[in-house]
DNA sequence: CATGAATGAGCTTTCATTCAT
DNA sequence: CATGAATGAAAGCTCATTCAT
């Protein structure tokens, strides 16, 4: 009986509305109206189903998080246990985004890095996001390093590295398009990790030689 | 007879004042009464020097280019001529900032970053910093790879990584404080521009044997 | 469900309210505050309505030129065939004005001429308004002309100057009240449009010589 | 001793500049700044030698007022004593300006008489220059009536009349300039001022028919 | 739930006027 | 007298939020 509630559903539309607006005007652009007419809504709906504008930013931001986070997550479940190919294939996944078709929301997160800055509360998320992202790359990076025998003592300090490179990426698509070389970002943060853990040092007893001549291709 | 004229000073008076609302409020939050409060100024007398706010922004984007690439170029004139302590050098002109004292400039960096998504004028000036950036980095990036008798080939995308890696620091280090290691940036991004370039090949009559010899193949 | 929509009820009550500003006050005077104020309503709803000022000033014209059209054909529609009639029919439509109620359309029509001036939106439809008094004003003269077998040469002249005194009628009793004859327009203008045209040739059969012989060459 | 005065050379000036940008721009337009550069004279400056804006365009309007009495009672010296040549030469020297070197000072006139709707000092003065030119027109009419031995019953209707369409058609040249026929102003409205007065009547002994063939070139 | 009008605070910008030099 | 900076009160316009229908 009553009215079957679509409060999901339209708060699903809004969010979409506001990436879309932020994607393409920047925060300062996304007025209620704007997001509204983006999400085909009455601007007057808005407020119902979101009590300030904040929190439809926050529900995009905890939307986009999520959709980045299923990605690595999904990219990682794809891989074997080859530390190295586990790691390249997790930072693949965050800078294919910058080229693929997911342009909009790498823009629209740009944006939010920018008011993660001045609100408190998208600072919370953005920071959460930023240190889940930390501490994932940092296990990726150690196991690397411990697989290797090789020390794991800057491993926090390259994980921050790693992922200033993919978040300077994004920023750098955004905000200066075209004074970029196409495509340069996924090959180049592969080199960028590769060189950072050096040159890769084999169990001399369990690996044979016989490794290396496909691994050129990677570099 | 008749009162001096004073623009050149207040202009930099209002400039400093964005600077200041800029990093601690981001542009949304830095209105003209604001600016001209933290300038120290009537709200009247700031659009007396600029003609509108925008103008504002770009002189201070101006500026702040101009301060980063002095202290490059600085960092650059100290060197000497190995290519390796040029690059390094060079980037550290760059990340010191995040930590040094110049915190401020790097948040209002950052602002005007996520400004530039929007405005073409700020936009333009902010791509020009960007490639003057890329364009120095790939410079100094072949001239260790040619000094080193390696390939140029992917210099201009390295130098992008690069560039990324710097830009994202700053991001982070705004966005996410607290997030991050304190003072990673500068020996992480050293190491992964170490990483970038492998392992030094060094003149043969130099070099004795005696340095890991089945490294020389990283690259 | 739903709000109805309003907007031309309150488009019509702004327009009123610039109507009896400007009246009162002049375009100068005519704030958005005082506009909204005269309509009863609050001052962001002007803008809610209306992108700019100007357009509601552009309202008001195409109203107050479709209220004068409207008056003069009524005009015209009461009256016979007779073409001096008819004329002076059109010319009284004006004039009246000036004397009747509508004093107030008159002190905002003359506010209206003042910034068709500077405004070219204003200055596109306050010269339509223009041509096509001038049009129907020497589409009445040549019909008295020809019927009374006269030159037409003058036609477009003559009807600038009826033009011209009506439109001066207007701003003399804006500008200067007080210092003009009151309820002089109508009956001058009769006179002056009569001594435009002449002695009316009547066609020779009918009339008699009774009427002043010698005044026939007047023309 | 000291330094010599120069306050009414300045007063001119700044009252040449409000002209200007009066014509140029309408009221509106002349802010104080453009008054003063139009002047080649520092913003400060102005409000040395006047107190108040309006106190400018007060000056104007005065000297506007005196430049044409001085040009209507110059084309009345070099006139006759025929009463209808007096009262077409008065008018000429009115009607030329619409279309001669002063069209600044037409334009500049009518914005002055918009101005004259609200401010009451320049109203005053508007009212007065207005008065003076109805009682002039009044008189010329009356001495051509009371010549011709006519009813001068309706000579104050009349004048204001006349003044109507000299004002009417400064106005619309001003606000919809080229919807007139380029000239049209001193013929029509001196066919407009004989039409009014009527065929003339000659005294019976004194005048021949002699005097009709000249009359052609009137209208 | 949905619509679209209504509110009012706040923004950038303009400008007459004042004043230090 | 002259200059040009300084002031502060509006102005037009925007927009998050509220609310009647």
């Amino acid at each position: 009986m009553g009215r079957p509630k679509n409060t999901d559903a339209r708060r699903a539309q809004i969010t979409a509305g506001l990436l879309e607006v932020l994607a393409a005007s920047g925060y300062e652009g996304a007025t209620v109206a704007a997001i509204a007419k983006a999400a085909g809504l009455a601007p007057g709906l808005v407020h119902y189903h979101f009590a300030t504008k904040e929190e439809i930013l926050v529900a995009l931001v905890e939307e986009l998080v999520g959709r980045l986070d299923a990605r690595a997550r999904a990219a990682l479940a794809t891989t074997g246990d080859d530390p190295r190919g586990r790691l390249l294939a997790y930072v693949d996944a965050h800078v294919a985004l910058g080229e693929g078709a997911d342009a909009q929301a790498v823009a629209a997160w740009v944006a939010i890095g920018a008011e993660a800055t001045r609100r408190p509360e998208v600072r919370r998320l953005y920071q959460a996001a930023v240190e889940l992202r930390l501490a994932t790359l940092e296990g990726l990076l150690r196991e690397c390093l411990r697989t290797e025998g090789r020390s794991q003592r800057h491993a926090t300090a390259w994980a921050a590295a790693v992922a200033s490179a993919i978040e300077g990426a994004y920023l750098l698509a955004t905000a200066a398009p075209g004074s970029l070389p196409r495509g340069f970002a996924a090959p180049a943060l592969r080199r960028l990790v590769g060189g950072l853990l050096g040159e890769p040092i084999t169990p001399p007893a369990v690996r044979t030689a016989s490794r290396r001549p496909p691994r050129g291709s990677v570099r």
